[in-house]
This record gives structure tokens, C-alpha cells and sequence, in this order.
DNA sequence: TGACGGAATTGGAACGTTCCAATTATGAAA
DNA sequence: TTTCATAATTGGAACGTTCCAATTCCGTCA
């Protein structure tokens, strides 16, 4: 019972016209009669043809394939990333393979060839940590566009989109000094990765701004993630010098931080103020609600989809280096003023 | 700047051979002179080869890709799925195509009809609310196998792997029962569901072996996701008899009922039981840690891809049904005993 | 009637690989 | 030396499409 696959052969046999014709209907060239177009389609139909877009890439040496590497797809930040490439790769007639390199640089490294070797017309990348610019420098020398998102990498000739965070975290640091606390830690992440770095120098030059103090012993490093933050706030509980407040690497670790506040009988955001960063979608509905900076990972996703969708149509574009805008959401796990708090306590 | 693309014939110039030559080598045939190997490997690097996947795959007419479409991706317990299933095909040398159809019928009938002109050896697909039989009717006509995961669709001649709903709800609300609970709510998930239907079921036949009433008013209905949560725990509250526990749709619908009871000053585990469905990644690390019948999604995306490949490998098998077990996770969300807990509160 | 021009259609080559059958090289046995 | 088997290599056809140049069709105009 094995089927024979239909060609446009069979069905231009069936629809008595010559396979050109046949693939002229599939492209929707306007030269071909109405009528002609009419059986051929109907053929199509009735034979249960299905299109073999290898066969025209071959042909074309060109495909409808991107590809698009995430680094940790069971972060939810990634997973929205990707439907925001998705959405808007679907819609310009794409598909997209996507691989997951939990971090690793070989497997990305094999991702990347099997990427390749399938002909994908573009790439988005965010990039496993340590992923350096020779890593994907024979990618770029072969001329296909590819676009990091979230993670730059110094040296690397492509375009990137990352988010301002130096800014973000400025911003949450601000209003968290604004807001009456003295002693404001920095938790989670990994210390050696430059969203990390920019991160963190944010929060510090806020600090410095405001005339404040910077001590070591505030910035507290972790793996970013949920179980991350509940080690990191536990070691920031440990300090002579306790914070009241912290700005956290990202949401993952801000709820952790949360989880690793209640586990002391602490409130979040009543007893201590906490902001995130990424604003996945859960921050919205957590109680309390998150206050964090919002890099709309979806929206993210699509601007990067859009740029590389971009690159391909024009050949090969100059790199670009977007740096998206992020904005501070301010919610309940920041609490009130300090004093207020305070009196509230008493 | 335009690069011509290597090809085999290059590498057998180069190399000073012929074309089947090198392609013996690319395939690793034993058949090839050890030193023509040699030969042919330093061409291939020294030119910078590229092999074209999509060039084998039409002559061959079988590809190393496969398709994995989800319903709901920034969903982490599909997120997840997709990184079991992603983990097996890479190791077996497989490229996945992943989409999203959020939960649209349209959308999902767009990309699988696109996967099958890309020419996918194989589907794993989590379809869409309201996919009926006849939606995958020439997919599998068309002899490409195909395995369903998570929910089943009645009169689909697929393989399945899904969880067995009915005995994980039942487990999860025996040991509410034994635990001293009377008032017993099943909160979240779309009615119309065929997973909700059985985890309701299970859920009832756990009462009615236990000689308890079952009451309507205790079963209520929301979207899947944390907001329904908070939204079906507030609406059990009015009840006049109010729940003491809950066996909840899903992790993410029981994560919102924690919130909700917070948001009412009710500590989970302490003052109300709650029980997920899932163990979804951050379950376990949670505040409460989330008591739930452990899915395993990952694992379960790892089964799906191994008997995905299985059939492909075997051509064509017969569709087997498979339904994972499962096993309830006692972690704190629960709570002690009724009893002790009411001295606690007293 | 013949020439012309635009619309519609067509055959064949090409894309980069694999497969098959055929050929050549190598060495051992007669 | 010839013969044979085995190992290694090879040319050409094929996969299903697109593209190009060429051809046919048909109505119009001189």
C-alpha cells in the first residue's frame, strides 16, 4: 500500500497542459487562461497533489526556512520569544526549525551546521553563554543573515537586538531609591554574561548617582532561575547589613526571591520590595503582581523575526544593532514607601 | 561578493575523484579506499563544503525532519514537551519544525499542510481545541506517521500518548480524602475538553467510592492558566459551603488558585489544600512547593519522539494507544491533616 | 492574404545529491 | 602468463521542481 507520490507531471496529464503550465498555477503567474487555471486546479484537487518545496528550493536555491536557536526553551522568556518569531514568520509564509541548546556550545555548534545543511534562508540566535564571535564566523562568511537576540556577542558582524538593560535596571533602582530604601541588593545571574554585566551596572550607577553606597556583599550571584532566587535572597538575608529591598536579574529569579522571602515569614512587597526584570506573562497575574522592567519577549521575538525577515528579502543588509526600549511596570511586590510600610508594621 | 555554492563535484575535483566517490565518503561507506577518504575530508574542509540536505532528501525521498505542532506554547508544560521531543530527534540526527497554533484550527491546518510540503518524515502534534478526526483524515491517508500527545481524538486511526487523567485525578483526591477533607472543589479547564472530561471523571469516582456527595456547584470551569485560577478559586468561595481543598486543572490553573487564596489572606497548604496536574518545572520549587500528579512533560515529549521515530523507521506500524502513568507528588501545598490544622488555627 | 504582436503554452536543461550497473585496479591462484 | 575474485571507483540517470528560450495560437491590421 505504499502511495505514489503525484507530481505536477501527473497533473498535467490529468489536466492535459504541459507540467510548466502546472507549476505557473502553483506560482499564480498571471500569464496562464483562466479556464487552464480552472483544470488545473481542479486536478490538484482531485489527485491530492502536495506541493514538494524541497524539489523547488533545489531548483531556486532558495527556501521558506529560518531557523531559530533559543539557549533555555524552558525559560518561559524564550518560549515567548519564539511565538513571537513564529507568528510572524508563519504569516510571511515561513516555517521555522527551532533547537534548543540548554547552554551548550557543542550542541549549538551542531544545531547551527544541521541548519545549514537544510538551507535556511536566515537565523535568530540567542546565543549559548560563551558562544564567541568565531564561534559563528563561518556562518556570517556564508552570507546568511542572521540576527542574535537577547545575548550580543563583542566582534560578531551581524545584527543583534537586545534590550536597554542598563536602563531598565537604572530605572527599577531609581524608583526603588525614590521609594525611601538605603540598602537595595542586586540577586541572581549568572556573573559572567554580559546581559548580567549590563544589568548590574545599571543598578550600580544608580546607586552611585543617587550618592549611595555600593557594597560587594549586595551583589549576589545565582543560576537565573526560580530556584536560583531562593538562594540568592537567602544568602542576602544572612548580611549584618540586610537589604530591604532587591533589584533581581530576571523574573524567574524575582519569584524565587519571593518564594525564598515567604519560606521567612516575610511579605513580599510589604516587607521587603522586589522587582523583576523581562516581564513574562506570568508577572501580571503573580501575587503580588511584579513590578519589573518590560522587555515583552513576544514583542521582541517579532521585531527580531521582522529585521531578519528584512535582511533576507533585501540580500544582505549591514548589521544593525537595535537596542529595544524597556520600560519600568510598576505593580504590588515593590510595596508602598518605606515609611509607610514601616508604620504599618508597628 | 555573491558566493558560489560547493558541491560535490568541487570536492571531487579537488580532490581528484569522482562525484559517487565523494558522496560514498559523505555517506560513510565502508567501501571507499582509506586514503581517498583522507583525501576527499581535506578538500571538503579546505573548500569550506556545505552538504545540501535538501539535494539528498528529493533524490532519496525521505527527510531527517520532523514536525512537532503545540496548542499553546508559552504554556511552559508544552514548552517543555517540545524540549523532550527536541532532545531525542536532535541525538537521532533529526531536525524539528516546530509551530504554534494557539489553539487556532486554522492555523494548525496551515502549518501542517506546510510540514507536509517541506516534506516531514514524521508529526508529533498536540492539536488544537475542537480538531476533529476528519482535520487529520489526509495526513494520515497520506501515510505519514503521526502521534498525538495529550489529548486523543476520537476516531483518528494515530498513535496516542496521553496520561492517564482518570487514575492521577483519583489518586489526587483520595489522598485529599484520606487526609480529612469533606468539601472537595475540581477548579479550572475548559469543560468541553476531552482531558477535562476525564480528570472531572476520576475526580467524581474518587468521591463516589468514598460514599460522598458530588455536587455541580463544586466543579467549576476556567481558562487553563493561572488568571483562571485566580478567577474559579474566588468564584468556589462564594459558595455558601466553601471547599477546604482543591483538585485543580492543571498546575498553572492551581499556581492561580494560590494567589487567589493569598489574595483573600488564606495561606495555601495551611488554611486550603490544593492539588495541580502537570508537575510542571516550577512546581517543585514553588512557595508552597505545589503538591500535583506528575506528567513528566518532558519525558513524555521524549516517549512521543521515540515511538515517532520507531514508525518512522519501521515504514508504517500499526497505531498503538499509549497512556503514560502517573503518580501524585506530595510536596506541601496539601497541607497535614485536617484536623492538625484546625488546632493550628484554634 | 499575409504579416504582426501579444497572450498562452511548452520542451528541455538545470539545481545537488544518490543509486545502479558497469568498469578498472589489485593481487592471488592456476 | 592467464584467470578470477574482490576491492575500489565511476558515469549517467533519476528525484520534482523552476526557468529560459522557443513555439503555437489567435485576432487585427494593412
Amino acid at each position: 500500500m505504499v502511495k505514489e507520490r503525484v507530481t505536477v507531471i501527473d497533473i498535467a496529464h490529468a489536466a492535459g497542459v504541459s507540467k510548466s503550465t502546472v507549476s505557473l498555477v502553483l506560482q499564480g503567474s498571471s500569464l496562464v487562461n483562466e479556464a487552464t487555471r480552472a483544470k488545473v486546479n481542479a486536478a490538484i484537487r482531485d489527485l491530492g497533489y502536495v506541493y514538494n518545496r524541497g524539489a523547488a528550493n533545489l531548483r531556486q536555491s532558495r527556501s521558506k526556512i529560518i531557523g531559530i536557536v533559543v539557549n533555555d526553551l524552558t525559560n518561559s522568556f524564550f518560549a515567548e520569544l519564539a511565538v513571537g518569531v513564529d507568528a510572524v514568520v508563519q504569516s510571511a509564509g515561513f516555517v521555522q526549525f527551532l533547537a534548543n541548546t540548554g547552554e551548550k556550545i557543542e550542541r549549538q555548534r551542531e544545531v547551527v551546521a544541521s541548519m545549514r545543511e537544510h538551507g535556511v534562508s536566515g537565523l535568530i540566535v540567542s546565543p549559548a553563554r560563551g558562544t564567541e564571535a568565531a564561534d559563528l564566523a563561518p556562518l556570517v562568511e556564508s552570507g546568511i543573515p542572521v540576527v542574535l537576540v537577547v545575548r550580543d556577542i563583542a566582534g560578531a558582524e551581524v545584527s543583534s537586538l537586545i534590550s536597554d538593560n542598563h536602563a531598565g535596571a537604572m530605572a527599577a533602582v531609581r524608583h526603588l531609591i525614590e521609594r525611601g530604601h538605603q540598602r537595595i541588593a542586586f540577586l541572581g545571574g549568572f556573573p559572567d554574561t554580559a546581559v548580567f554585566e549590563a544589568r548590574m551596572r545599571g543598578y550600580r550607577d544608580a546607586l552611585i548617582e543617587a550618592g549611595m553606597p555600593v557594597s560587594d556583599a549586595m551583589i549576589i550571584g545565582s543560576a537565573p532561575s526560580r530556584a536560583g532566587g531562593v538562594t540568592a535572597v537567602e544568602q542576602a538575608m544572612m548580611l549584618a547589613d540586610r537589604p530591604t529591598a532587591a533589584l533581581c536579574f530576571n523574573d524567574a529569579v524575582a519569584f524565587g526571591v519571593c518564594d525564598g522571602l515567604r519560606a521567612r515569614r516575610l511579605e513580599p512587597g510589604a516587607d521587603f520590595a522586589v522587582i523583576g526584570f523581562d516581564d513574562v506573562i506570568e508577572a501580571k497575574t503573580a501575587v503580588p503582581a511584579l513590578t519589573t522592567v518590560s522587555v515583552d519577549p513576544q514583542g521582541m521575538g517579532q521585531r527580531a523575526a521582522e529585521l531578519l525577515l528584512k535582511q533576507i528579502k533585501a540580500g544582505k543588509a549591514e548589521p544593525e544593532a537595535i537596542v529595544g526600549s524597556v520600560r519600568l511596570v510598576v505593580r504590588q511586590s515593590c510595596g508602598g514607601q518605606v515609611e509607610r510600610k514601616r508604620e504599618a508594621l508597628a
